[in-house]
DNA sequence: CGACTCGTTGACTCTCTTCAAGGATAGTGG
DNA sequence: CCACTATCCTTGAAGAGAGTCAACGAGTCG
């Protein structure tokens, strides 16, 4: 169930995520002082980091790979509410249980911080609580956009905001987007949109008949037509 | 636009929402510093608070009467992202402006505070952020939970899940619950869980049918098989 | 009283799902 | 090295759940 291996401690400093992840206000004594706390660790691919329900002791943050997060009904439908990046929090509780599922959808690396500690250090750095409010102020509005994607978005509408998604997000951080890799499978792709596979893959094809994408292969997205994209991902 | 009508300013003790809403943690010089900087209002039923993307400004808490948070896609398709009941707080922003509509269901009170003054008051009084994020918390917790619904409910699921959501409701604040007064119309219901006006109407008279609830009038909804409905709720 | 809104119901349509099968790729073991 | 299996993606055909279009009754308001 918890595929980990606990890798140590390292300073903070040297962490790829720490200018994305909520720590970059913090410097000097300060990020010594969470650097005391936290735990590093790495996941495989496949391996789930932690369960819904579990008791959730810990705060995490995704240092390198993609992650997501998903709920269950009790038949075995499945949503997926986010895929997660360098610098992204996780580990939110519904009363004392994780409220969804993480799962590693690469190799990932995590880092790892246990909840007592978290008020203490709050306490102690108020500009952390701040940037803390900041993300989670950030998520719900995610969480609002995809709550208007999952209820009055078409299949293509869906799949085109899907990919902007992806291409934004690969531009804030510098990188050139117009070639997207997409580490999650088909399947993951329609329980994040709330589709089936098959609907996924037909609206892939279609967009590659158009003209709007190129498919090198399954997993690698070329945006060809970006405007058309955006125009579709808003509404006709 | 802005349906308003400012009253002035009242003890906060005085306010009847005041053991539901953040400042429920602040008590004597507290609660009378943040008096300071609040006001209240009255919004009429139909009026809207404020509009998806105006500069965002204050932050809000519902003292009474029902209000509805939404989105719109360009063409119109809408998105209900919550009824707000007395306690709740809104306000989020986007960059700088609101994420999204407020506009009341019912006729509602207010309670109004500058964002700027936020900060300095969150400085002030630690309880007060702590407050703030456990309530941001749930927040995404509930949108979590819908989040699913949209995605891979049924169109009974879903109203059976949001009638649930209902009877809680009014079970929490101590009133009973089995007759709910939904002040909503259909279609409100319909974007919030959604769907369309007639296929939740549809879906109240199978309701009706099956004897799983009782509907006096439209807006009362009366529940006669509890059980049922909470099977529905999370898949078959 | 007539115009309007709202909820309900019916008939039909269509998007997306379901069911089914085939092809590509990767990993495994003989 | 190469069958063999497993998994994933794609495509086709059929079906269903929810949407669209339309009409009607009830209640409301000016």
């Amino acid at each position: 169930m918890s595929g980990d291996q606990p890798v140590g401690r390292l300073p903070c400093t040297a962490c790829g995520a720490h200018d994305l992840a909520i720590c970059q206000v913090l410097e000097g004594a300060a990020l010594r002082d969470l650097a005391g706390h936290v735990a590093v660790q790495r996941v495989a691919a496949g391996r789930t980091v932690f369960t819904e329900g579990e008791p959730g002791r810990d705060l995490f943050t995704v240092t390198e790979g993609m992650l997501k997060l998903y709920r269950l009904l009790a038949d075995g439908r499945r949503q997926i509410t986010g895929f997660l990046t360098p610098g992204d929090l996780f580990g939110l509780v519904r009363g004392s249980g994780y409220a969804y599922t993480a799962e590693a959808v690469t190799e990932i690396g995590l880092c790892r911080l246990p909840r007592r500690r978290l008020d203490e250090l709050l306490a102690r750095h108020p500009a952390l609580e701040h940037r803390l409010l900041a993300s989670v102020n950030d998520e719900l509005v995610a969480a609002q956009d995809q709550m208007l994607l999952l209820g009055r978005k078409t299949a293509r509408e869906k799949l085109a905001t899907f990919l902007l998604l992806f291409l934004r997000r690969e531009e804030e951080r510098g990188r050139d987007g117009t070639v997207l890799t997409l580490p999650m499978g088909r399947g993951d792709i329609a329980d994040y949109l709330g589709l089936t596979v098959e609907t996924v893959s037909r609206t892939f094809t279609q967009f590659r008949s158009a003209g709007l994408i190129r498919l090198p292969d399954p997993a690698r997205v070329e945006i060809a037509d970006r405007r058309a994209l955006e125009a579709l991902a808003d509404g006709p």
